[in-house]
RNA sequence: GGCAGGGUAGCUCAGUUGGUGAGAGCGCACGACUCAUAAUCGUGAGGUCGCGGGUUCGAAUCCCGCUCCUGCUACCA
């Protein structure tokens, strides 16, 4: 099946300390439905995802909870992550997490790699440490003190003064690369998008980068520093590595060789750590760099970033119990510019399902199976003679179909959608202009009522094959109900690029009674 | 503070290099139709294009000032 070009994406790994929500689910689902899509056009295609595990606040939680942290990841990862990646019907190849052992053991040769090669170096990290939060403080948590300790460093949470520590660190010759990561911006302008992401990247290396701490000694819950044990892996660190542990890095090179370089797909918030540390460590260790680096907005909730602490944090499974895991995945990547922040709410949610779902997809099926079935017993008819109209339909679905995979390879999913869309709104229009229900009047009439019910049925056929990735459970149903399984073979395997070709549907197929693809909502539900 | 992006119909958003009366979807009103999930199709109402100046024959689209919002300004995953 897979012929074509290698196609690897990637999710972030998921902080197993996190409560899921739906932030998480939106990048879930639209590396799902890219990878859903190059897979099912033929392309070689390799999804991951997976858990981050390792760092001071797990170990801490765990702790809390009286368990160790290896029982406390195995507990999330059954109990929160892998559920979610159920819930919102996620096909992924791989699920990697940072305590795999294939993974602890890259990251220990990758360090060392770049140890030999004399890109690390023990040094002294010197920063602000709170005796409060037991933790050295980011500037983010850091503000100037008030009252009794005017003129002092204080920590934001505790209010209390801050400590200027030492810590033997292991230290990343990250400045090395300045030039090199900013050549990258400049020679390939795709390497991180949209263009609003690759600006502040850009501007952000400008201002020169300095060496990254890359080590801990304070705590013991992480990867092991190969030439020193008392020290651990800094998490992100580990964390990034990920996206080469999974397929093989040093470990089963025809295997890497044949996945990376990959497409990242990240959250704007730690574009960053993909777009400028993860480079330069790829450089540092002679490896290429990612495919792309694509980071998508926020999702606004009430205007504001949704989060936990405000009480805007909603779970997948709030939105899935009522309109089901197809309608959360199309609902945020249709109505959400992907690289920009959209606003989510349940009027909108609830509208688009009514309009676009419902009445738009679901009654188009419907109402051409319900017909099929009363003026012909359910056989697909033959085609007669096309008229203007019938070959106007033939075009939208083409054209469609070309735009929706050029949108694809784009990253624009939610123009994909755009365009696969135009499809249900022309046959809509088409049926009703047609009026084969007077057609079936007159017997002198059924060439053209068959003509026009084939057309509405094969447009039916491309709307299942190009919906499939992101509709998977109602392109099924549909799949089904039109008698294309029996005759064409599985949705998944109709191949996806071919979808825009008229015809494909063969005529003397059965259909079957299609139960509503979108039932309505009752609003006192919802 | 610096840098970047943005403020366009009730809502969510499009609006190429300035130029036929400013657009889409949803919502709303009216009409048509009845195959369909009380669905569909058509028509229409509705906007000081954040505010104030300026350039121009002509600006939502260029320039200046102001105002409001958001993001970035490194080691939190």
């Amino acid at each position: 099946m897979a012929s074509g070009n290698s196609f690897y994406i990637t999710t972030p790994i998921f902080y197993v300390n996190d409560a899921p929500h739906i932030g998480h689910a939106y990048t879930e689902v639209a590396a799902d439905v890219v990878a859903r899509w190059h897979r099912q056009a033929g392309d070689d295609t390799w999804s991951l995802t997976g858990t981050d595990e390792h760092g001071e606040k797990i170990l801490r939680t765990a702790t809390a909870n009286g368990t160790t942290p290896k029982k406390w990841a195995d507990k999330l990862v059954t109990e929160a992550w892998k559920p979610l990646l159920e819930t919102i019907n996620i096909a992924n190849d791989d699920f990697i997490r940072t305590t795999d052992e294939r993974h602890e053991s890259s990251v220990q040769l990758f360090l060392q790699r770049l140890y030999d090669d004399g890109y690390i170096y023990s040094g002294e990290y010197e920063a602000l440490y709170c005796v409060g939060c037991e933790e050295f403080k980011p500037q983010s948590e850091i503000v100037n003190g008030t009252g009794p300790f005017e003129g002092q460093k204080v920590c934001a949470i505790h209010s209390k003064p801050l400590e200027l520590l030492k810590e033997k660190n292991y230290f990343f010759r990250m400045s090395d690369f300045t030039e090199r990561l900013l050549a990258l911006y400049e020679e390939r302008p795709d390497f991180v998008q949209p263009e609003s992401a690759r600006n502040e990247v850009i501007q952000f290396v400008r201002q020169g980068l300095s060496d990254l701490s890359i080590s801990r000694s304070s705590f013991d819950w992480g990867v092991k520093v190969p030439w020193d044990d008392s020290h651990v892996v800094y998490v992100w660190f580990d964390a990034l590595l990920n996206y080469i542990t999974a397929v093989g890095y040093g470990q089963d090179e025809s295997n890497f060789d044949r996945r990376w370089p990959a497409t990242h797909i990240v959250g704007k918030d730690i574009l960053r750590f993909h777009a400028v540390i993860w480079p330069a460590m790829l450089m540092a260790a002679g490896l290429e760099v990612p495919k792309q680096v694509f980071g998508h907005g926020w999702l606004l909730v009430g205007g504001e970033k949704m989060s936990k602490s405000k009480l805007t944090g909603i779970a997948p499974t709030e939105i899935t119990d009522t309109f089901g895991s197809d309608a959360f995945r199309y609902y945020f990547l249709r109505a959400i510019a992907f690289g920009q922040d959209g606003s989510f709410s349940w009027e909108d949610l609830s509208a688009r399902y009514q309009a676009e779902l419902a009445n738009g997809f679901g009654n188009l099926a419907s109402r051409v199976i319900a017909m099929v079935t009363k003026y012909f017993d359910g056989v697909v008819p033959a085609p007669a003679e096309y008229t203007d109209v019938d070959l106007a339909i033939q075009a939208v679905v083409q054209k469609a179909a070309e735009d929706a995979d050029r949108s694809i390879n784009a990253l624009a999913i939610h123009d994909a959608l755009a365009s696969i869309w135009t499809i249900v709104d022309e046959l809509n229009g088409y049926i009703t202009d047609s009026e084969p229900w007077a057609l079936a009047k007159d017997p002198a009439n059924a060439a053209r009522l068959g003509t026009v019910l084939y057309t509405a049925l094969d447009g039916l056929r491309a709307l299942a094959v190009l919906l499939s990735p992101v509709l998977p459970q109602a392109t099924d149903k549909l799949w089904e109900a039109l008698g294309a399984a029996a005759t064409l073979g599985a949705l998944v395997d109709q191949p996806l690029r071919e979808a825009g070709r008229f015809e494909q549907l063969p005529e003397g197929s059965t259909v079957s009674a299609l139960q509503a693809l979108f039932p309505r909502i009752e609003p006192a539900v919802a």
